[in-house]
This record gives structure tokens, C-alpha cells and sequence, in this order.
DNA sequence: CGCTCGTTTGAGAGGACTCAAGGTAGGTGG
DNA sequence: CCACCTACCTTGAGTCCTCTCAAACGAGCG
């Protein structure tokens, strides 16, 4: 899905091996480089004036982020930070934008990134208006289990604090939800793990 | 901002004449055009089950709509609407990628206008977990305020319900924190309309 | 073992929602 | 010019549900 990694090197992309838990850029920060995952795992957030965090994408290996605000010239509407040990290769703005346009295989493919991107936002939105926390949770749920097309229960590799933050609700509220919809048989708890 | 006339109507665009308040598209459905308006207004928005209307976006002259669905194959995730009398230029899928695979300049457009999309996307979201209607409206406001640089209060052309609608809120909320705003000179309300 | 991080539970408050009923403004037709 | 209509705005009372705060439990790890 990323770009091929000898073609990002060429236009002057650096490797970068980067930790857990550091920051990669910040919010109204203006963008300077193009930023493409090797290995890790990145999330892009939002913290509001109650300290609520509010995930607004979570990227893995071979996957690219923070390109909207890079194509448009506008600063970054969220903080990028890695929640693992991670490898990144960036490439600088100019460059970048000099290989887009020598290479137009690759507008197509950001075209296709891009509205993929507002698809699934336009998906989230519709979710986080409903103020109804079951809704919300069993929404979320949903856009995993779009792959699995089996009926089997599938295990959800999120925290409750990160479920939270991806549905823009508190982890008590998840957590008792949770409950709720196990009651219902929805979902399955054992051992605190989360079966869907 | 859109795309040249003439070049949509030499690849096989038709101009529709559509009144007002009639569907262009449904929820759900399978994109099978694009859709350029060359006057009048149409909205996309999704309803949700306690009949809770949510503007997913407004679109004016000049303007595309619809396009991330038809470039990803997905079906739309919201239903579009004229909400003025409008006149509409259609070019069949089909028809439509030959056009943009054989004009390179096309695809930088599309580029720019979809990461515009996920940018404003992503602040909108940003505004959506915040549960205090004060602050979502405040945001919604301000989101206006950006092009107009001066401090003079502007005329802010949105029933209660629109904004309700595009905040996610209910109508009487809306007007009871519009009330409280008032109070404290953060909004302007004259015979109705309302100044920011 | 003691630390840290994630999960639970309880009690209480606040604020948005719901439902129901009027009020207001602008446009239309007699 | 007025009565009427329709769309939009406003208000009130009461409910419900999420959030908040506080405390404690559980699991994994040095």
C-alpha cells in the first residue's frame, strides 16, 4: 500500500528509527515532510480542553500518515506520536512533491489513499454524533469485523482506554457498556479480554 | 475550482436541471457518476435512528461531490440532496476515469480537493467528541469566522436547525447556548438572526 | 514483593435530550 | 390590507444517561 521504499530513498528519504511513545509532529504545526511507517505502529490525536483524547487514526507498517495537511499547505489538525518502537522514513516536502509530480503512478495512488481516508471519516462522523454509547461502541466494533466474515466471535486487540478514545467516550462508560452488551450476548468478556 | 465545462461535457457529461429537496443519491448505494454543481446547493447527510439529520457537508457552485465513494468503489456513506433549486453536470463512472487517467492535471486537483476533504474532516471530528454544546457550537462558528479577518460580528446565514444538524446537537439546545452566548457577548442575536 | 497499567464498581451531579405548547416572521391569496 | 399558512424560533418541565470523582481490584514484570 506504501510507496515502494528504493523509489522513496532516491527522492531523499532519511530511515529513522524512532521509540515508543515519541512524538512525530504536532498539532498546528506545519508540515515539512512526507512520513511513510517500515515497522511500528503511529497514532494521530487530539486532546480537548478536559484533557479528552480523541483518536483520530491509527497507521501501521507500509502505511502512510499525515499527508493531507503536507498536500494543502495547512498546519496539522492532530499530534502524530508512536505507540511502538517504530522504523519511519520521511521524505522532505520538496522533494516529495518533485516525486509526485515526475511519477504519475503516484497521484493516482494518493488519490486513492486520500478518498479512502474520507470515506472512512465520513464512516466515524456519522458514528460519533450518536450520543448513545451502545450505538457508538457496537458501531466501532462493526469497522473490525468487516474482514472476518465469519460469525465467530473475534478477539479486539484495543484497551478500554483506547476504545474510549476511539469513540470519544469515558472508559467507565465503556466499560459498563461493554457489560451491558455482554449481557445481551453481543459481545463475550473472559478474563477481561473482549471477544466480538 | 471545479472542473472546465466543456471538457466535462466532450468526455459525455449531461447538465440536470434539479429542484429542490430532491435525493441525487442514497445512503448505501453504489456511486455511478460524478457530480459537479454548476448552480444551487446540495448538502450530504445521514440520518440516524432516533431520526437525528447530521450534515456530513454543504456543496456549492462550482463544486464536486460524491467523489471518494466513486474513485474507492465503496457505496456512499451518506444521501445527497439539492437544497436549492440547482442545475447539476453528471459524467458516467466510466467516462469519468478515462478523463482523469488522461488529463495528469486532473489528478493534482483531485488530490488537493480530497485532502482538503480529510483535513476539514478531521477538525470537524475534533469538535464532535467535545459533548459541551457550548464549545462544539463556539468551534462550528468559528469555522466561518476564518475568512472574515475583521472583529465586526458577521451575519451568520444558518437556521437553528442547520446548525443543530451540522453539530450534531438538537434544536433546543442550540438556542438555549446560543441564549447563554449571547449573555456573554460572544454572539449577537437581533430579531432572530444571529451575528458572530 | 512492589510497581505500574489497565479494569471495575459505586454514588452523585450535570447537562443534553424529549415532549409539548406557543410565539414570530415572511409570503400568499382573497 | 388582512387573514392565513408555513417554516422557523422559543420556552418549560422532567427524564435519562454520560461524566466525574474516588476507591479498589487484577495482571504482568522487574
Amino acid at each position: 500500500m506504501g510507496i515502494d521504499l528504493d523509489c522513496l530513498i532516491t527522492w531523499g528519504g532519511v530511515i529513522k528509527k524512532i521509540p515508543k511513545k515519541e512524538i512525530i509532529f504536532r498539532e498546528d504545526s506545519m508540515p515539512s515532510y512526507y512520513y511513510q511507517i517500515i515497522s511500528g505502529k503511529v497514532s494521530l490525536f487530539n486532546i480537548d480542553d478536559h484533557y479528552k483524547e480523541f483518536i483520530q487514526g491509527v497507521f501501521i507498517e507500509n502505511e502512510s500518515f499525515g499527508e493531507p495537511p503536507l498536500f494543502i499547505n495547512e498546519p496539522y489538525p492532530s499530534t502524530a506520536i508512536t505507540v511502538k518502537d517504530s522504523i519511519i522514513i520521511k521524505v522532505p516536502k520538496q522533494n516529495f512533491f518533485d516525486m509526485v509530480q515526475k511519477m504519475p503512478s503516484l497521484q493516482m495512488h494518493f488519490i486513492k489513499i486520500l478518498a479512502t481516508r474520507v470515506y472512512l471519516k465520513s464512516m466515524a462522523s456519522k458514528n460519533l454524533i450518536t450520543n448513545d454509547a451502545e450505538t457508538r461502541i457496537i458501531n466501532f466494533l462493526n469497522s473490525f469485523k468487516k474482514t472476518g466474515k465469519s460469525h465467530e466471535k473475534v478477539l479486539i486487540l484495543h484497551t478500554r482506554q483506547e476504545i474510549a478514545n476511539l469513540t470519544g467516550l469515558r472508559v467507565e462508560t465503556v466499560i459498563r457498556t461493554l457489560k451491558k452488551l455482554q449481557e445481551q450476548s453481543i459481545v463475550q468478556i473472559t478474563d477481561h479480554k473482549l471477544y466480538y
